[in-house]
DNA sequence: TGATATTGTGTAACCGCTTACATATTTTTA
DNA sequence: TAAAAATATGTAAGCGGTTACACAATATCA
């Protein structure tokens, strides 16, 4: 049924070593074979099987991206970057959605050995740092975004990080709100476990001990992921959100700013402040993390930290294929992006707050 | 280096086959060696090869996701939905962003051809449908989602649809609309190349017509897709979805109702309505097509048309696996699903527009 | 013009696993 | 208790390509 090289071959009357360097554009084929190998090609309509190719070199020209979730407009968005490079390089995107499952997590990393991968970039490895570490010590192509293994320091192997500096973010917003006069910020991030979220806590702590103050710990709630009490599908995170929220506004109606680190949140955090009867950002103000398309439109548009997301993606998928091509092992530099607050309309001077509260 | 099962079963002393049925829980092995070829494989570190694997069995548990954009919410919430029921069947997803580039759209076809992928799962196909019918005539498993061919109708194959019922959108939308008082509706949709629109648009006419009217078509903007013109990056369907919006506004201030078909134009349509002077719901009623979490804390919240994606993207891996793994051919019977109108605060009686135009 | 380099092609050994078939042993059944 | 069935294992032929190596034919050069 399928045809073969090795039945071009026989048609072409040729050996099949040739075919494959016509295939392949490789050796020396002299132009009237060549030409006539592809004629025989075309007639008979052949098609070089992947899998064949893949088990003779070893290799797949296919790349890993371990995520754990669609939800947030930073994966979407490190996705499409890292698929605009890996198209132009002819690789080819595995997506893997942990949803937090710190198994699937396992089994995705696992194809990186059973040599169904080239490489892997990856946003997770919370859970699995153990793991992580031996993969890169042997020398498998690993990217991490958000991510960074101290343990690794100094080691030549053939990993990379793409970060953004999520210190300075929650540096920055820090001063920012504290510049708005506020001095009771509440903070709901996802889960304590991510890298990224501890970053941006260490910014945020820094930022507050400038000014003399510190982050108070009951200030802060953390919401578990579906996931991170079994195996699960891609439930909605928005009821742990919505809960988390409202306990904390109650537990503390001191709270004047708020932050919201994980972009699948908002809506729950949204509802929790309508149904405690917070104005944004009258009443309290609200700083969101990772900047999306509709954040302008929202009500009120949406004050945002965000991180050059697509760039890094695309850096990212660079970096991995320069390692997936290149064997030699390196000492890892990471590539640090900045940044940036997009001021919009959520949130407001303190006074104003105070104010708004007292008239009630 | 890399350990084989040929390793394995030497330092077990049993031959390749035994490893390969321990491995495979396939035919018959004695307890004992089970346990004494496990203990080696453990032992070594042994993990087996997949694309070898891959190669003797002629599948590779993969099956490709073509999708256009990854920008809505759409695309974004099937994938969940067919990623988790493919990790459950265990199976892989390699994802196919063509962004609407047709030669991107063939290549990733042509992985199945290529013996990469087991099937294929596609939302896109506008412009390759001669390239699609072909291969479901080869008898590769697809499934098609809000998409049908009728060429294929009563023909024997591989294939699947799984569809919402589209035209009831746009004919409950045009109904809704109409019972508002809104008698000029205009539209701002994907590409005319789309099925999905294309039903929509259907439906839409279908319930104008019911009530003795009928769509004008001026009052319909299509938008370019950034790479119907050429290859292109991940760039923002923006700009475009922007000026459209302004121009149909400007040309034809009677419109009271607007409706957007395709949801990564809605930031741009949103700031064209602001730019424009439209107040929405008051002098302008707004309808969007497909959910998404953040819906109800638009200003104002919107009113949306939705398909039961989540459900649609599952069945959709259901059907694909099952004609994967039952080779015989069969007659598809389209799995249609029914959409929802969500209403919101976006649209108001056109009394109310007439009044605040008025007032102005 | 003979030595050397370049070009062109075939042979055959992989890549690492699956599986049909053959064979041997044990268990079941009549 | 002999025949049939079930269990257990090995042999070897694939799966469909790539590529090292050998060798032949031309081209290049002093």
């Amino acid at each position: 049924m399928r045809i073969t090289a090795k039945q071009v071959a026989q048609k072409a009357g040729v050996s099949l070593a040739t075919v494959s360097r016509v295939i392949n554009h490789s050796g020396y084929v002299e132009a009237t074979v060549r030409t006539r190998i592809e004629a025989v090609m075309h007639e008979l309509g052949y098609v070089p099987n992947r899998t064949a190719k893949n088990l003779a070199t070893g290799r797949t020209k296919t790349v890993g991206l371990i995520i754990t979730s669609l939800q947030s407009p930073f994966f979407v968005r490190a996705t499409e970057g890292i698929q605009d490079v890996l198209e132009d390089k002819g690789y080819h995107l595995l997506l893997c959605n942990t949803k937090f499952d710190t198994q699937i997590e396992l089994e995705d990393l696992q194809l990186l050995r059973e040599g169904l991968l080239d490489g892997i970039i990856t946003t997770a490895g919370s859970q699995t740092r153990a793991v992580m570490l031996e993969l890169a010590r042997q020398n498998y192509p690993i990217v991490f975004i958000n991510r960074l293994f101290d343990e690794l320091k100094g080691e030549a192997n053939r990993t990379s990080y793409v970060l953004a500096d999520l210190v300075y973010s929650g540096r920055t917003v820090a001063n920012y709100l504290l510049q708005l006069g506020h001095r009771h910020i509440g903070l709901v991030c996802g889960s304590h476990n991510s890298t990224a979220n501890q970053l941006r806590l260490k910014g945020l702590r820094q930022g507050l001990q400038d000014a003399g103050l510190s982050l108070a710990s009951e200030l802060m709630r953390s919401v578990l992921y579906p996931n991170e009490t079994g195996r699960n599908t891609s439930a909605s995170i928005g009821p742990w959100a919505y809960s988390e929220t409202l306990e904390l506004l109650q537990a503390h109606p001191e709270i004047t700013a708020l932050l919201v680190f994980y972009h699948p949140m908002l809506p729950g955090v949204l509802q929790a402040l309508r149904d405690a009867g917070r104005k944004v950002p009258e009443t309290l103000s609200l700083v969101g993390f990772d900047d999306f398309p509709l954040a302008p439109y929202l009500d009120p548009p949406l004050t945002v930290m965000t991180q050059p997301v697509y760039e890094m993606g695309r850096a990212a998928a660079r970096l991995l294929v320069q390692k997936i091509e290149d064997e030699t092992n390196q000492v890892a530099e990471p590539l640090v992006l900045r940044p940036e607050l997009i001021i919009r309309r959520s949130c407001a001077p303190v006074e104003v707050s105070r104010w708004q509260i007292l008239a009630k």
